[in-house]
DNA sequence: ATGAAAGCGCTAACAT
DNA sequence: ATGTTAGCGCTTTCAT
């Protein structure tokens, strides 16, 4: 290992902006300005320092200028938890999210730390800006992040204070439209999969009831349940074992959805003959699965730019406000 | 906006140690150790300062503490271009490899950037180590992020130099096997899908080929395909629509398996009857896919923490080597 | 167009 | 157990 110029550092120290301008007899301040194509500096002498500097193997030291510049051009991105395998998917919060972040934080020269909660509050990175995904229980989470004085925005529902920034679907729209799919398909005793204490599920089940008022149809049972198709899955079979009957189901995102669906057939019903069930995020794997599911789309790469602008803004001094985006019915077979 | 303490920074400057240490009357070296339970600090300073920085609403500037001690605790994921949507779970690396990598960082108490080669070269953040997803073609990317002098270590196949520290899967076993389950299943005349400039696809590749040696099948048809669905039922589709014939597919991944299983339906075909078929990744579609895709299974969890294992014991200066991970058949309906 | 001085906020090293 | 000094590497400010 080590050997030489390997997969480690060169070995010796890096060499330092003083030591280039040492090296060439020029001010270190000069160095500084060729390398950051900043102020006027003659041609001849960029060049030179630059070739000098490359010669030497110079890298710029950020730390350094992070501090003397009092920015680090890095925005934090907190989620509450390690994404694992067993939630499809990564439920709650899909890749895609994330990849829309980046691609705005990129674009714009910024980094993104990706962090925990615990992890952000007991060592925090050094950032400008932190986006935070959901709210946690009880809003812990965003009060964590409030309390360390940064700029912030949160992806999640608007149920805190009214001067937090929020982004996020419409979450009571999406409610609305899965009680219409299932009106719209003549059933009458439905069942609701979710966990409210989440605050974007309290508001899909509000805008749900809210959809069914005037009708003849209600809800049945609303069965708390985590983001899995595992969870989804053991509440509708040990409704059923039970005896209880219900022909619709509105699922709080796809892999309760299909969870749903699978203890459903179990049980020698059919779907969507029997039992009609919308789920929530149009997640990839709702178009293949079978019956291919119908689903409530959230436009997750545009809130991920979103949230990245705003923060953004904030720290630029800016003045945001929070967004409410669209939702959409994707109707298939389900 | 910025009404008393709003989501923004409190508005005042922010206290350094050095205020602390002022309005105390000690030293603020004393305030370092104290906050930083370092040295011995009697009990009750350390409560008194610990108090007075928690009611002037102090916060560690991190980039001085990292300037100082010439370390960032911080590890950079650089991949090689942002995750889009329509490559379905954004192939080839899903969020379990990051989730791995993530949660044994998190564990370390280290930070984690994540970044594009692109940007990483043009504003480096403050590292004291990387992580590389991916080697890109012809070893751009690792070369790039080799010319930083960073410790570093890749994802992928062990194509490259000898010296370089390597976490991957074992493709060349999981080609084997994939050829195995297309034998076992009487399949003369095979179809391979994948872009074979992909380290680790040639490495499947080798080991199809290697696996079907002696016997009466063969491969009667390569064809470069990128890692998503839609490419791998066009490139079906072109070849049922030439009249060419095959009786099985080796596709370099699941994404690619479904969108081949698609072209053959539509083209009157029956998948497992007239065509098997094996995916690589066992990817979370693979399951609820229908027909549900035997696959090859890698340990994506497990590979992430191998490879943030790896590189901190890089930064702490530790010998490293690389490591082969093993695959699995998963035999489903297809 | 270039330079000199100063200092960002923190902590290692060496006193006391 | 606490303090003094110095300096990490860079860029802002004010000369020249």
């Amino acid at each position: 290992m080590a050997s030489g110029t390997g997969p480690h550092g060169g070995g010796n120290a890096r060499p330092t902006m003083a030591d280039i301008a040492k090296e060439l007899g020029v001010a270190k301040i000069t160095v500084s300005r060729a390398l950051s194509s900043h102020s006027t500096v003659k041609d001849s002498t960029r060049k030179l320092i630059r070739e000098t500097a490359e010669r030497m193997g110079y890298r710029l030291n950020v730390s350094a200028r992070n501090l003397r510049q009092q920015r680090t051009r890095t925005i934090a991105v907190v989620i509450e938890m390690a994404p694992s395998h067993d939630r499809l998917m990564s439920e709650p919060y899909p890749l895609s999210l994330l990849g829309g972040i980046m691609q705005k934080l990129t674009g714009a020269g910024q980094n993104m730390v990706l962090t925990t909660i615990d992890l952000f509050a007991e060592h925090p990175p050094s950032t400008d800006g932190v986006i935070l995904l959901g709210q946690g229980v009880h809003d812990d989470a965003a009060a964590a992040i409030e309390a360390m004085g940064l700029p912030y925005v949160v992806w999640g529902a608007a149920h805190g204070p009214p001067e937090r920034i929020v982004v996020g679907s419409d979450n009571r729209a999406g409610g609305r439209l899965a009680a219409d799919y299932l009106l719209g398909r003549g059933r009458t005793k439905l069942l609701f999969l979710g966990e409210t204490q989440h605050g974007e599920v309290e508001d899909r089940l509000a805008g749900f009831e809210a959809g069914l008022t005037g009708s003849d149809a209600g809800i049945v049972n609303r069965i708390a349940c985590a983001f899995t198709a595992a969870a989804g899955r053991e509440a509708v079979s040990r409704l059923l074992d039970q005896g209880r009957m219900f022909d619709g189901i509105f699922a709080a995102n796809d892999a309760i959805a299909m969870g749903a669906i699978e203890a459903v057939e179990a049980h020698g019903l059919a779907v969507p003959a029997d039992v009609s069930v919308v789920g929530f995020d149009d997640s990839p794997g709702a178009s293949i699965f079978s019956p291919k599911l119908s689903s409530i789309r959230q436009d997750w790469p545009v809130g991920g730019e979103l949230l990245a602008q705003k923060v953004l803004d904030l720290v630029a001094g800016h003045t945001v406000v929070s967004r409410v985006m669209p939702v959409e019915l994707i109707i298939r077979e389900s």
